[in-house]
DNA sequence: ATAATAAATGTTATGTTGTAACATATCACT
DNA sequence: AGTGATATGTTACAACATAACATTTATTAT
């Protein structure tokens, strides 16, 4: 059982945990999704899943089998870069707070992190004092990782 | 003068200051989005502009002067939500630093914010030690502001 | 002043991302 | 097997964005 297998073992049992369903379509999209190793946009997933599996899927499915995965909190969707990326800790059994992402600019990387919660107090904190509230504090930051940053050197 | 005259008025001598023109068609743009007073997407802004001053700006050339206006640092773009906003700080000679956006879920209000710097050093610390490098520190956040906030309660 | 040049804007077409509305297929339970 | 719920497919289109090329408007050198 390789790592991609493990991981579509996990959501299945995941799912099925509390009532919810992996189907194959689903098991598709979330392999591809793993498989990339990457962020992809929904039409890129779609000619990922096109050449790898050799199967179609229509535009409208992917879209809401990225949304009930997301539900699912398997997959997290990148507002800065209109992307999907597959949870790093799908494995993991114990509940996540929320992630944050950095994003390499140049290659496309993502790395999904925890930060350090007192920093995060802290900008709970200064959004409170500027009268708003912080609804969810998935931060997503644009970054260079340390492969370009060597490239470019 | 009202308001939006002295920021555009600033923002002329900000651009001329460094060889650039703000020339009257970057004026309406910049004015509507000074006027609508928030985040407004490129169609929406020339919705605004034809209601507002009766003149049609093709989408090429709001996306250009979109592009002139965040050069200048005089307007910022929102990649959680595609919109556009006016640079709450045009009237401020002294340079800023980068700004972090609050946003609220609700209503679409954006509050521009600096947040202390400690806190975002903090950030910086964190994202070096995941291998990462930190190329933008300008978050967005999605929140609630207080008026919705009382409006739900 | 005027030609040459550069900068800004306009036009047309098309690419990319995402969703609405409705049809069909599959599953799960009696 | 029949029924209701869930999932997927199809068609059409809306919203966001840019490429390639044409025209207009400013700036500069002569």
């Amino acid at each position: 059982m390789n790592r991609v297998e493990k991981i579509i073992d996990h959501a299945e049992r995941h799912c099925s945990a509390h009532g919810s369903r992996l189907t194959s379509r689903r098991k598709q999209v979330l392999s591809g999704l793993l498989q990339s190793e990457k962020a992809l946009s929904a039409y890129e997933l779609i000619d990922f899943c096109k050449a790898r599996f050799g199967e179609t899927i229509p535009v409208m499915t992917v879209y809401r089998i990225l949304d009930f995965l997301q539900d699912e909190r398997l997959v997290h969707r990148l507002d800065l870069a209109n992307k999907y990326v597959a949870c790093a800790h799908i494995t993991c059994d114990h509940a996540h707070d929320v992630p944050q992402f950095l994003i390499c600019g140049q290659c496309q990387k993502v790395k999904e992190v925890r930060i350090n919660t007192s920093v995060i107090a802290g900008l709970r904190n200064n959004v409170e004092q500027a009268g708003f509230h912080l609804a969810s504090p998935q931060l997503e930051m644009n970054c260079v990782c340390q492969a370009c940053m060597a490239a470019a050197a």
